[in-house]
DNA sequence: TAGTTAGTTCGGTCACTAGACGAACAAAGT
DNA sequence: ACTTTGTTCGTCTAGTGACCGAACTAACTA
């Protein structure tokens, strides 16, 4: 990208790339009247941009009164950012194109000899994505990972990130950076699902959105005012740890969590248990308590009352607009409708909650929309405050290939 | 102010009055080093700055190598803001100066007419605070109110204030507005109050910084990445409604809130009374333990026992750096001392608790600090994103005057 | 043809920089 | 006590980059 040495030709750099990204096809003229910048200075900055290959004109206008405007677009395959769902059973891979849809997708399962492995792996899987849609690997300039685990705050480090193994003893993001040689960012998985739940459907409107993930553990990420809310030590929306459901003064709350010993995978299994002495997968609860089994629905019933009391401590302390509630259980519709009732039964202001619409790709979407805006103050505003610029979400279905 | 109509010269106008503001008495050369400019650029911009009366030299360097430099600093009393505390059953209303020093105070029992009768007193108030100090009208460049309820998100407007009477039933903000002729800024008293402490205690480090009052009620303020958070319907920080304490699922709670039934001055008094018989005010009963009694220390450690299930929830979700407690009860060493190794017990990760520091002067010292950065972007960067100012905190003396 | 819109050319202004320069000063040497 | 050296402050000058307004051309509709 040529450099602009200016800080005023950077302010305007970004405002007019910010008009064209947002507002389709335009012509200079409406950039010029939406940027209240001059016709002849637009001029200037998209003959730059065309020239180094980020902007292209796309026909022209018809009909309207007056001479035909020729409008232009961002080249969305200019540059390319990689998207990566590290999981602890499976690798997600997606390259995304400036205009944010997904070019080419790779998964495989999690290498188990974990450590350096799974940087070669992400390495291998990003190739691999570049290949299958004929991307040349230069044209990727940003990838963001997202972990399932707690991030160090001051150094980006991973923590504790037990499905993942050796993981955390390394300097994952440096020596993924390396690997690449492109800027990495890390980000906590749920983190990464909230931003891509907001992004995609909450953008504009600047809400306060809680992502509940509910699965093997129960994890929320915050967005709040349009930032992610990471907390002083990288454990914002541990709500795993709120002291609820289980007595938060047994010493195994201190370890796992009292909510999560009442509310996840294990609680839900072990309830079953103790009630039938069967072992049964989550699924097959799902499935006798469609079959009328009482001991399920009341299995169900205290998981999603206790869900609700954390919804509910969640809306007293931040007051989001909304809460989206995710992740392999909390997708379950039976849940969500036994989840809703119980929330007005314990808290007086009304609470909206919704499921996923990205199912298992959340994290994979809010990793391109973080990947593209950072990519975007690389190439055009440079780290000017105030001029990052918003990508605007693709259309939905761009994330949402086989959904759970 | 002079209205520089150029984007360039407004971003290096509040660079050079952030530069001065913040590294107090400063040469234009060092000036320039810290800002990048140029030294022709800094000397420019200071000697406007100088003749519209903002800024001062105050000598000159000494004993230093090479030539004396010419110290320039921010004239602290080119402008004024007034910081009103509208409480219950007081109204206190300070004027500050730019360096954030208490210039004049002023405090009166709160009009009991209520309404229409408030805005009066809140003008007569800062009117005669003027007076004092022999600061002319005209210096007051915006007003900060802070109001114990909350506020509608979208206008402003006062939604719950039970201890005002009929202050929720007009255009509070804008009634305010038209009397002052400055611009107003209405906001929680608790949010103040976080503010008031991360100002004072952690400026700097940008930390995240919930600020939990415990008095007639309970209330929290949060403070994320040094910004304020007031959630979607204004109402963030309401953590009385935690499903903690009482039965949430009792209709009781939800009027009340669960928390709150349990942990702030009408659930103490009457836990007091239920154990012992007797009706008590809650310093009494602070008295009595003091003095042995097992009644009182029981009450107590139950209000402690809930409160630092609060924290935890609160650490829990959104991951502080420090939790600071205040409010006529919250103050109490005695309670302090309870909380802490209470917390210990239910939250694996230490979460530093704090005492208040500034006392029933929190909200006061926050308001100022608003107030400021507010009056820094209509003097100097004229709502320039990425280009705001934050002013450094005064001596802490001059807000700590008859602190609780 | 009249009116409207798109885009270019031209001249001028504003803000900023770089580098040269003189002034003022401390410290070290004579 | 005086000079020299090196340093820093602040000003001056010339030059550049970016922006705008206005005039103008081009293209189109009605």
């Amino acid at each position: 990208m040529a450099d602009p040495s200016n800080i005023s030709r950077r302010i305007t750099l970004s405002a007019v790339v910010q008009a064209i990204t947002t507002y389709g096809p335009v012509s200079r003229a409406s950039v010029a009247k939406m940027t209240g910048l001059s016709k002849q200075t637009v001029s200037e900055v998209v003959s730059s941009l065309e020239q180094d290959g980020w902007v292209q004109t796309v026909g022209r206008t018809e009909g309207n009164i007056g001479r035909r405007a020729v409008v232009y677009e961002i080249v969305p395959d200019a540059a390319m950012v990689a998207s990566v769902d590290l999981g602890g059973t499976k690798v997600r891979a997606a390259l995304c194109n400036l205009s944010g849809a997904v070019v080419s997708e790779a998964t495989e399962p999690t290498s188990r000899a974990g450590g350096v492995e799974v940087i070669s792996q992400i390495a291998a899987l990003i190739a691999q994505a570049a290949r299958q849609a004929d991307i040349p690997a230069e044209k990727i300039r940003v990838a963001v990972v997202g972990v399932p685990g707690v991030l160090e705050a001051a150094t980006g480090n991973i923590r504790l990130a037990p499905n993942i193994s050796g993981i955390d003893s390394i300097d994952f993001p440096a020596l993924l950076q390396a690997r690449l040689g492109v800027e990495v960012l890390v980000e906590n998985d749920v983190n990464l699902a909230a931003l891509g739940e907001h992004w995609m459907t909450h953008q504009g409107e600047r809400d306060d959105l809680v992502y509940l993930s509910i699965g093997t553990g129960i994890g929320a990420g915050l967005v709040i005012g349009g930032q992610l809310v990471r907390g002083a030590n990288g454990a914002a929306g541990e709500v795993g740890y709120l002291p609820l459901g289980a007595d938060p003064f047994e010493p195994e709350s201190l370890k796992v969590g009292a909510l999560e010993r009442m509310s996840a995978t294990s609680a839900i299994v072990g309830h079953y248990a103790a009630l039938t002495g069967q072992v049964a997968s989550v699924p097959e609860i799902f499935d006798a308590a469609a079959a009328g089994s009482a001991a399920a629905v009341q299995v169900l019933e205290r998981a999603a009352s206790y869900i609700a009391r954390a919804i509910a401590a969640i809306a007293a302390v931040v007051d989001p607009a909304c809460v989206v509630i995710g992740g392999s259980i909390g997708a379950r519709d039976e849940l969500m409708r036994m989840i809703i009732p119980e929330i007005q039964r314990c808290f007086a202001r009304p609470v909206p909650v919704e499921a996923s619409v990205l199912g298992d790709h959340a994290a994979l979407a809010g990793g391109a929309s973080i990947a593209l805006s950072r990519l975007h103050v690389a190439l055009f505003s440079q780290g000017l405050p105030g001029a990052e610029i918003t990508v605007p979400p693709p259309k939905l279905a761009s994330y949402q290939e086989d959904v759970a």
